[in-house]
RNA sequence: GGCCUCGUAGCUCAGGGGAUAGAGCAGCGGUCUUCUAAACCGCGUGUCGCAGGUUCGAAUCCUGCCGGGGCCGCCA
């Protein structure tokens, strides 16, 4: 019996006592709560239920909780149900009815863990958003790896994700990083306010030869070559990093198409329908102060051209107007978090609920740690740590983990040493590693001949270890939704951890194919069932994080 | 000054209102002639920053304060 079997037993059971009763059934909750106590002595499941409903429909806690007890108690499958404390309802199920998952599980594969929750919903997902004027940083890579890591989880979760880079090839920014590329390439300083950095070289040089003789020209169209090239060159850098790290985006989102399509006055024009459109000392404002942000902003300045903000608008617009996705999620450094205000009272502007159609999640900074401190960045000196720089270090995926497996809201040291070592204590060789050991376990088994056969007694997985690493098997679902819907992929990065340590202490004690002269018995099947379950879990979450799961370590 | 975020064991962190707050590391001591010891087992550790509030119940939600980090542009 799956958690959520277990969790619609426990409601069907609420209703059948409030039916005897007399009471009213719009009390009851949609879902029966149920959770997994700390203390193993408090059962394999508890549920608040009755501790929740008692004050609502007069009836005491406990009393309401006996009579549930009773009923429950009656359920197939369930071995005892005890009221304890206020009114916890303790639940334990049979070891066939917990044994039962190892099939579940095996037979839905890679589709376990996967559901309807988000069913329905257009997600545009923007993340890593990097003007391409220099290589990623390790800001961008946290946005990368989770990310990508939060597209997996919606998808699986039955959501209609849209991945997206946006990027702008134009403006002051790229005419700083064309400067610095020119004055480079032509052996002068780098501008006060240009890029610093081996890259501006590299850049520099592999512009020269395209086009040699691109120094020599007069200024605007050098400024160009360098300006076009330079841009073009280091995309596909960063495209070509990403890839590299397991990262795909469904789309690039150039801001100047928004100009070419007209989409800035289309979304002027919406803004002004909407009544927020203002002029003041020659330029056009937005009145965002009616929706909670600090000060208006301008959309058109004195001297009629846009503001960068405007081309917010019109990006937005063109998500949710244009494009019609009923969400927009926007990933962005804690260094950002300013536009939070701006951009909620934008969507507000356009008639939006930003609770509802706008997301903005944001993540703390990230630091390397080499030799026990950290690696400072500074972009004027061009010390900047990059993904690349990181992949070196520690790899793909023990990067990719590292940068999955702590809240957003937590700042990040990666410490080389640590994500590098092959022990317990580095996470990801302990997640893989406990997936290399199945693997092996079940090559051996193929080797004996021995199969895990058509079916299997689930009565037999009742030793405690069994008991446990199943409930942990059981738990796998509601960690990846409650990971979606909080946009927190470490809580499957922590699951992992959890079950890998469950399974190890499974292994250390349970001994799965027969030794020497013995023959594999019932036990020796139903246990490959639970062993391929346990690979099937650990692979799923690992495939969330877009972590990969060797089968050899 | 305003806004965001964090504050949990010596260290790094988990804990989306529930029972006696947990993991790893660090320290000490155990376990491999047989499925990967990259593992497992045992021992110790807490004013959950402080003070109020909401609740049957708060590390968790609300308010204030203290402390660390970050951000404030007719730049992009």
């Amino acid at each position: 019996m799956t958690p959520d079997q277990l969790s619609k037993e426990v409601l069907s059971a609420a209703r059948d006592v409030f039916t005897d009763r007399g009471l009213d059934p719009a009390a009851l909750p949609a879902a029966a709560p149920l959770e997994r106590p700390r203390n193993r002595e408090h059962g394999d499941y508890a549920s608040t239920i009755a501790l929740q409903l008692a004050k609502r429909v007069g009836v005491a806690p406990r009393e309401l909780a006996t009579a549930l007890a009773d009923r429950l108690g009656r359920t197939a499958g369930v071995k005892s149900v005890e009221v304890a404390g206020p009114g916890f309802l303790n639940i334990r199920l049979e070891a066939a009815a917990a044994g039962e998952l190892a099939r579940v599980v095996v037979q839905a594969g890679e589709r376990y863990g996967h559901s309807t929750a988000l069913a329905g919903q257009k997600v545009n997902l923007e993340f890593v958003s990097a003007n391409p004027t220099g290589p990623l940083h390790l800001g961008a890579v946290r946005w990368a790896a989770l990310g990508d890591a939060l597209a997996r989880l919606l998808r699986a979760t039955g959501a209609e994700v849209t991945t997206e880079y946006y990027f702008n090839d134009a403006g002051a920014q790229v005419d700083r990083f064309a400067d610095s590329l020119l004055a480079a390439a032509r052996g002068q300083e780098v501008p006060a306010d240009g890029y610093g950095g081996d890259y501006i070289d590299d850049i520099a040089q592999a512009v020269l030869a395209r086009h040699p003789g691109a120094a020599e020209l007069p200024d605007p169209p050098a400024r160009e070559v360098f300006g076009t090239e330079g841009i073009a060159l280091m995309f596909a850098e960063i495209k070509s990093s990403l890839a590299g790290f397991g990262v795909h985006f469904d789309v690039f989102f150039n801001e100047r198409d928004l100009h070419d399509r007209g989409e800035l006055d289309a979304a002027l024009g919406s803004l002004r329908g909407h009544g927020h459109v203002y002029e003041r000392d020659g330029a056009v404002w937005l009145r965002t102060t009616d929706f909670g942000d600090d000060k208006d902003r301008v959309l058109v300045r004195r001297t009629g051209a846009p503001t960068y903000f405007l081309a917010d608008c019109a990006y937005y617009y063109d998500r949710r107007q244009v494009r019609g996705f009923d969400r927009v999620v926007m990933m962005l450094g804690a260094d950002h978090h300013g536009y939070v205000g701006r951009m909620r009272a934008l969507a507000a502007c356009f008639g939006d609920d930003p609770d509802r159609h706008l997301e903005l999640l944001i993540g703390q900074m990230v630091n390397l740690v080499r030799a026990g401190t950290v690696v400072k960045m500074s972009k004027r000196h061009g010390t900047v740590v990059t993904l690349d720089d990181l992949v070196d270090a520690i790899g793909v995926d023990a990067a990719r983990y590292a940068l999955a497996r702590y809240s957003p809201d937590s700042p990040i040291d990666i410490d080389v040493e640590l994500w590098t070592r092959a022990t317990r204590d580095n996470p990801v060789y302990y997640v893989q590693y406990a997936h290399a050991r199945i693997a092996s376990l079940l090559r051996n088994a193929a080797e004996l001949g021995i199969t895990r056969g058509a079916d299997f007694d689930p009565g037999l997985l009742g030793h405690e270890k069994e008991h446990e690493l199943l409930t942990a098997l059981g738990e796998f679902p509601q960690a990846v939704t409650s990971a979606a819907e909080l946009r927190e992929p470490h809580r499957v990065a922590r699951y992992c951890e959890g079950l890998a340590g469950t399974y190890h202490r499974f292994y250390d004690t349970c001994r799965v194919l027969p030794q020497g002269d013995e023959q594999p018995t019932e036990l020796t099947r139903a246990r490959l069932w639970l062993v391929e379950a346990s690979r099937i879990v650990l692979a799923n979450g690992l495939a969330l994080l877009g972590v990969s799961t060797p089968d050899r370590m």
